[in-house]
DNA sequence: CTGAAATATGTAATCGTTTACATAGAGGGC
DNA sequence: GCCCTCTATGTAAACGATTACATATTTCAG
C-alpha cells in the first residue's frame, strides 16, 4: 500500500508538505501543489484514515447501536442516519447489542477509538440505568430515555399519536375499544398503551383489562390476539393495534373469520408503514418520520461531538401524524395513488 | 481517556507487560496478571482499536457498500452480515452509495484504513466495469457480477426462480401471462425477466412485448402496471410481479377493479417477504433466502481476507424456493400460522 | 540597503498500540 | 561450576499520518 512517505519520496517533497496539500493547510506553492497532486493521482494514493485519526483523535465515525430491528424501521432509520452522517463527512459503524445494559456497555466499549459518538437505540425500559455509563464520548438514546438528564434522547410522540387513534376510534362511536398491546419492557410499547388508556378515560370509559392482548410487534401475534379478542363473549367493536405488522396480522384473522372490516369491526395501526395503504381495506395508522428519527439523533449527536460532549443535553421528539384510511371507517383521506414514488426501490 | 501508558504507569510495570496481559502474548508470572488486571478494570481501561489496528493492519471491520435499499430486504441481508461478522470478531462500517461505478470506487476509497475488505451491493448492470478497481483489498459482490473472475461474487438464483414461478403459472392452465419487470439496469430484474421469457419458451408460448410491463419495484408501480394490463384489449389471465412490493400494489389495483384472484388473475411475486401470507389473498411467491445472501457474503469476504486476497475466485449463488398461496390458485401450501415467531421486533 | 514580515519547506515529536530484540535471573544437566 | 534453556520483563522501533517549530528564501517598507 502507498503511503505518504512513498508520496513524498517520489515528488521529492518531504511528507509535511504534502501533508499540507493535501488538507489545503499551511501554504504551498502553486508548482508544489500540482507536482504532488499529480503524484498523487499516478501512485493512486488514498490516506490512511485509521492514522489519521490517531493523531487527530477524530474518527469521523459516528457508532450506531442498535436491537433487532425489521423491515421499513430498519431501513429508515439508518437511512436518515446515514444521510445525515454523509453530509456532515461522517461514517456509521453499524452493530447490533443487546437491548439491555450489560449488552450496550461492552458494545460501546468495543467501539472506544473507532467512533467519536454513539446513537444507541434501547427501547427496553431498563435503558435508564445507562445514565451512568463510563462513557465521555457523546451518547443519544433512540426511542428510549434515561432518567435524569445525563444523556440526549430522542422519542417518538407515542403517547400523543396513541391517544389520537384511540379518540379517533371513540368519536366514531365504538366503546368497546380493544388493543393489541407491543412487547413488554418495551418502552415505544408502554407509552401507546399509556395513550390508549388515557382517551379512554377522557370519553369516560374504563379500561377493560380483557381487551388488552399481549403481543410481540409482530404479524403473527397480531393474528392469534385478533382470533383470542373473536372469542370473547362480549366481542370489542375496534382494534387498536401498537403497530402495523401486528394490525396486518389482525385484519388477515378477521378476513378468515369472516369479519367485515370496518363494518363489524374497525382497526388501526400504529407506525404507517408504506404498505399501509395497499392493505385490504386500507389501513388506518398513526404515521411516524422515521427518516426524521434518525436525522434527528445524528444532528443532536453531531451537536454533542462539535461541544466535547460540554453542552446542555436535550430531550426531543418526533411528532406522528394521525392517517385515517378505510379500516377505521373514516372518510378516506387517499386512496393507492399511481403517484411515481422516485424510491429507485431494489429487489427487496 | 486513560491509554496504555497510564496502566503499566500505575501498575509499575512496562507497557509491553501490560499489552502481553491483554492480549495474552508471551508469558507473565500469575502475579502479574492479576496486578494489571486489577488496575485495567480499576481505571476502567479500554485499548484503543484504532492505534491498534495501525500497528497490526488489521481493523476488524468489513466495509458494507449498498445502494438505497427499502424495507425487509435492507434489515434482513444486513442481519445476515452482522450476525457473521460478530460471530467472527468483526464490525460493520455501512455506508450507502450511488450505485454506479464512480460512486463505488469513491466509497471504498473513503474507507481506505478503515475496513479490511468490503461487500459491495451493486445490482446496477454496469457493475461489471468494477472488475479493474484499483484496489488491492478483498470485495465481494452482492447480486451482481463482473465480467471475468477477479471479483467474488454472490447472488440469488433469480433465473431459476422467476422461470419456476412462470412454470407454474403455466401449469395452472394460463397462456397469457404478463410480466411487471423491475428497474431498468437492475441485474435481479433482468435475470427474472429472462426467466420468464425461459418459461414461456418451454411451453412453445411466444413472448409478448404487450405483457411486459416496466417497473421499478414500488408498489405504486406494481399498481398502475396492473391497471394498464386490465386496460388491454387481450387481457392476460395471470401477472408474475418482478418482486412482492409490486405484486402487493397489483393486487390492490385488482380489488378495486372488482377482479377476482385468483379466479379472473392470478398473481405471482418475488422474494416471499414476511407480509406476503398476510395478504388477501395470500400471496404466492418465490422465496429468497436473505439473510445466508448476507451471512455467505461475509464469509466470502472472511476467506477473502484471511488469504490476504490472494485466492480463488468464486461465484455463489443462493437459491430460491417456490411458495404457492392462494393468489396463484395453487393448493395453499400453508396458512397463516399463529405460529409465534421468535422475532422480537421493535416498535417497527 | 536593512531588517521585519511573509512565504515555502523541512525536521521531528506525537497519537496509542504491538512486537522484535535485549536483558536478567532461575533452574537444571553434566 | 559452566552453559544452556526458560521465564519474566523492559526498551525502543515501528505503524501512517498531523503539526509545532525551525529554517531558508523572498518581498518590501522605510
Amino acid at each position: 500500500m502507498v503511503t505518504i512517505k512513498d508520496v513524498a519520496r517520489e515528488a521529492k517533497m518531504s511528507v509535511a508538505t504534502v501533508s499540507r496539500v493535501l488538507n489545503g493547510s499551511g501554504p504551498v506553492s502553486e508548482e508544489t501543489n500540482r507536482l504532488i497532486r499529480e503524484v498523487v493521482g499516478r501512485m493512486r494514493y488514498v490516506p490512511h484514515s485509521g492514522a489519521r485519526s490517531l493523531i487527530t483523535s477524530k474518527t469521523e465515525t459516528i457508532g450506531v447501536l442498535l436491537p433487532d430491528l425489521y423491515g421499513e424501521f430498519f431501513s429508515e432509520v439508518i437511512r436518515g442516519m446515514d444521510d445525515t452522517a454523509q453530509r456532515n463527512g461522517y461514517h456509521l459503524l453499524i452493530s447490533r447489542a443487546y437491548a439491555d445494559r450489560h449488552g450496550i456497555e461492552t458494545a460501546i466499549r468495543a467501539m472506544r477509538g473507532r467512533v467519536d459518538g454513539v446513537v444507541a437505540m434501547s427501547p427496553d425500559l431498563d435503558a435508564e440505568s445507562l445514565l451512568n455509563l463510563p462513557s465521555t464520548i457523546p451518547i443519544v438514546l433512540l426511542c428510549s430515555v434515561s432518567r435524569g438528564n445525563e444523556i440526549d434522547s430522542i422519542t417518538i410522540q407515542n403517547f400523543r399519536g396513541a391517544r389520537e387513534m384511540a379518540a379517533h376510534l371513540i368519536s366514531l362511536g365504538h366503546k368497546r375499544i380493544a388493543i393489541i398491546k407491543g412487547s413488554v419492557r418495551n418502552h415505544d410499547a408502554a407509552e401507546r398503551l399509556r395513550g390508549y388508556r388515557m382517551a379512554l378515560r377522557d370519553a369516560g370509559i374504563t379500561p377493560d383489562p380483557l381487551l388488552e392482548r399481549d403481543g410481540d410487534f409482530t404479524e403473527a401475534a397480531g393474528y392469534s390476539a385478533a382470533l383470542q379478542l373473536l372469542a370473547l363473549k362480549k366481542r370489542p367493536t375496534a382494534i387498536f393495534a401498537a403497530n402495523d405488522s401486528m394490525a396486518i396480522g389482525a385484519l388477515s384473522a378477521l378476513r378468515e373469520s369472516g369479519i367485515a372490516v370496518p363494518e363489524e369491526m374497525a382497526v388501526g395501526g400504529f407506525d404507517d408503514i408504506p404498505l399501509a395503504r395497499y392493505m385490504d381495506p386500507p389501513l388506518s395508522s398513526v404515521h411516524v418520520p422515521i427518516w426524521e428519527l434518525g436525522a434527528k439523533a445524528v444532528t443532536l449527536l453531531l451537536h454533542g461531538i462539535t461541544h466535547k460532549n460540554d453542552h446542555a443535553r436535550r430531550r426531543e421528539r418526533v411528532s406522528t401524524k394521525l392517517v385515517i384510511r378505510r379500516s377505521t371507517g373514516g372518510e378516506p383521506a387517499e386512496r393507492p395513488p399511481p403517484q411515481t414514488l422516485n424510491r429507485e426501490k431494489v429487489s427487496v
